[in-house]
DNA sequence: GACCAGGCACATC
DNA sequence: GATGTGCATGGT
């Protein structure tokens, strides 16, 4: 909640406005969904340029299949991903992912993203190091369902706008989009991808205003800072 | 050298 | 239920 008082984001046109900056991202940037899932548990916190020598790293060793993955030690698994950050952390979070597509679904991961929607996205969350924002990106990246990631871009430009007050669920954030867009798979993708290009290069953490595609809505307070958000 | 990056689990109150 | 903290690397 703590919505009230608050002026409601034009997610339409904020949409338009993002398209027509910087035009198509056609995400996930990767090249099967087996490997999009793991960039997905790779970028926690984490620099993706960081994330893709850890990937690059794995296409290397010939790792990316869950099977392949799964037989690799997670100390040494560690090792291979380091430059992602928290290797021994994220080691273990991708064991507990692959370990989930072999015993719940033979390792067949065409059959782990059938299920549907919601039923997929509970099954990613009782996943060990598989919170909201991860599965939804899976759900929405893997298997092209209908559900909008919240990340901290996506708050960020909606608090510095003025479109959101106070500390609103994660759910309450994505019904802000869901509620004035159609239910599409792509409309989705394209948008948190805007978002997230938005976010690397103008709404950051040391704002940069001055050509921001959403500056006819106003401009960021001076001196705001992320944890503020 | 401080701050940040496409979170999450866990402890504590 | 809300808040704080550790994880850890590489870029700015």
């Amino acid at each position: 909640m703590g919505q009230r008082g608050h002026v409601k984001p034009p997610v339409r046109a904020v949409y338009r406005a993002l398209h027509r900056h910087f035009g198509p991202q056609r995400w996930w940037p990767a090249r099967t969904r087996f490997e999009m899932m793991v960039g997905a548990i790779l970028t926690q916190n984490t620099a993706w340029t960081n994330v893709e020598r850890a990937i690059a790293e794995l296409r290397r060793r010939r790792v990316l299949t869950p099977r392949a993955l799964h037989d690799v030690p997670p100390a040494t698994l560690a090792g291979w991903i380091r430059p992602a950050g928290t290797p021994t952390v994220k080691a273990r979070r991708l064991r507990a992912f692959t370990t989930w597509v072999m015993e719940a679904h033979g390792g067949s991961l065409a059959r782990a993203l059938r299920a549907p929607a919601a039923e997929l996205r509970r099954a990613l969350l009782s996943i060990h190091g598989i919170g909201p924002e991860t599965a939804d990106c899976m759900v929405l990246y893997a298997a092209r369902r209908p559900v909008f990631v919240v990340d901290a871009y996506t708050r960020r430009f909606l608090h510095r706008h003025g479109w959101l007050a106070g500390a609103p669920s994660y759910d309450d954030v994505a019904a802000l989009f869901t509620r004035a867009l159609p239910a599409d798979a792509a409309l989705y993708n394209e948008y948190h991808a805007l978002i997230v290009a938005l976010g690397k290069s103008y709404c950051r953490a040391t704002p940069r205003c001055g050509e921001c595609p959403l500056g006819r809505w106003g401009r960021v307070e001076e001196g705001t800072r992320a944890r503020h958000e």
